[in-house]
DNA sequence: TTGCCGAATGTCAGCGACTGACATAATCTC
DNA sequence: GAGATTATGTCAGTCGCTGACATTCGGCAA
């Protein structure tokens, strides 16, 4: 996740990884907040890798050596949350279906980190950047993209998971395709939204629109 | 669609636009079929605005005047497929219900605009799009993000359609999100599998995908 | 400590996408 | 055919992004 919570402590811990790569941690975390500072404040588009690059006193150059553009630093936020709904859904028992796995993991995964930070973690953050892609094409694009990476290893997991083959059974690769679209649809309404503020608001809108699923699938809409 | 299929034919029915909207409509088509050509031959990457102007004659200033950036001119070949696509479904008895008329509606729209146009009609253009459009990844995203919007607007078109507030019932915004991941997948399937080629193999694919929708939400996959 | 190696950074030049401003030339209207 | 519209060309400039090269900094051994 993005920095150090307490500057005061330095563990010795930390003396595992070189200096070196310390410093590379730090400035690259420092350019992740300082860019999802700037971008809320001043706007996407608003905002220029120079002056990104000068928060953080490091050269344009060296911007793009820790990114490929502007929208990786933005999306980076997610990662986390990515990562952990990742090791999250992992981690279900097999007697739960693979639909129930997902809609379990997402809910978990969202309940947990908003748990375990007690106050500005990465969570708020990560709630902030979901707005702040809706109203952004550019970046909504950027996300979408990513997403079907997601889905493509959420496809192999559910796949392996179930013992089947990804390349012969296309129920995987549906499973994940249907699951990001209601995630989106729930994003989309969250944001769009205010009713439902933060982290459980969220789940609420995830947990409605996974409640949906079966009745707009069915044949009968009465 | 895009350009003239018959140069010899003038047909006076064009008179009821003025020579200037004829022109302009001219070079908008031009554009598209330059962009086309160049970007299958040397890819979209290495093709260049100036390098699409030049083919029209016409100024790089001219071609953003016609297209907001270089994704839109590429996937202005779609432009069509799509609006033939939302035709369709308008027309879907009512008795069908809302998944069945999304899903015959593709099928249709793709077996109508493949049997049209005897040769290389708009069709092949849209197929070979899909096929870059899934390996570029810039072209994805744009793309994607434009499916986004159609999917806003069959969600609305299902909600007139069974009558609802699509404000307040979710599962218009479900369903066509869900649709709209189906049919990605099955995309990203016909790409990568050259086995089923033309329109008849991507009409195969949907229709399997189709088919494993209600399987793979089921809660038992064997 | 010294000194060397490799990795991280800065500097600079340059390409390509895109935009605003203004001038010019083409159509449209009467 | 004159004047109002509108499309187009030209030009200058910003911003995202990259390659090449020089410099500096951390890691490591003599």
């Amino acid at each position: 996740m993005a920095a150090q919570p307490l500057p005061s402590a330095e563990p010795a811990a930390c003396r595992v990884l070189g200096l070196r790569e310390r410093k590379k941690q730090r400035t690259r975390d420092a350019l992740v907040s300082a860019a999802h500072r700037l971008f809320l404040s001043h706007g996407y588009g608003r905002t220029t890798i120079d002056e990104i690059a000068a928060e953080v006193d490091v050269s344009p150059r060296t911007f793009f050596r820790y990114f490929a553009n502007k929208e990786e630093v933005a999306l980076a936020v997610l990662a986390d949350a990515e990562d952990y709904f990742v090791a999250t859904l992992r981690e279900r028992p097999a007697s739960e279906n693979p639909l129930q796995a997902l809609r379990s993991s997402i809910v978990l995964a969202w309940r947990d980190l908003s748990d375990t930070g007690t106050s500005d973690t990465g969570v708020t953050a990560a709630l902030e950047l979901i707005q702040l892609i809706e109203e952004t094409p550019t970046l909504l694009a950027a996300h979408l993209r990513r997403i079907t990476d997601q889905e493509r290893l959420i496809a192999e997991l559910i796949a392996r998971r179930e013992g089947l083959d990804p390349s012969v059974d296309l129920r995987p690769r549906v499973l994940a395709a249907v699951f990001g679209g209601v995630l989106r649809s729930a994003h989309l309404a969250w944001s769009s939204d205010h009713s439902a503020p933060g982290p459980e608001g969220m789940i609420a809108v995830i947990e409605s629109h996974f409640d949906q699923l079966g009745p707009a699938l069915a044949g009968d809409w009465r």
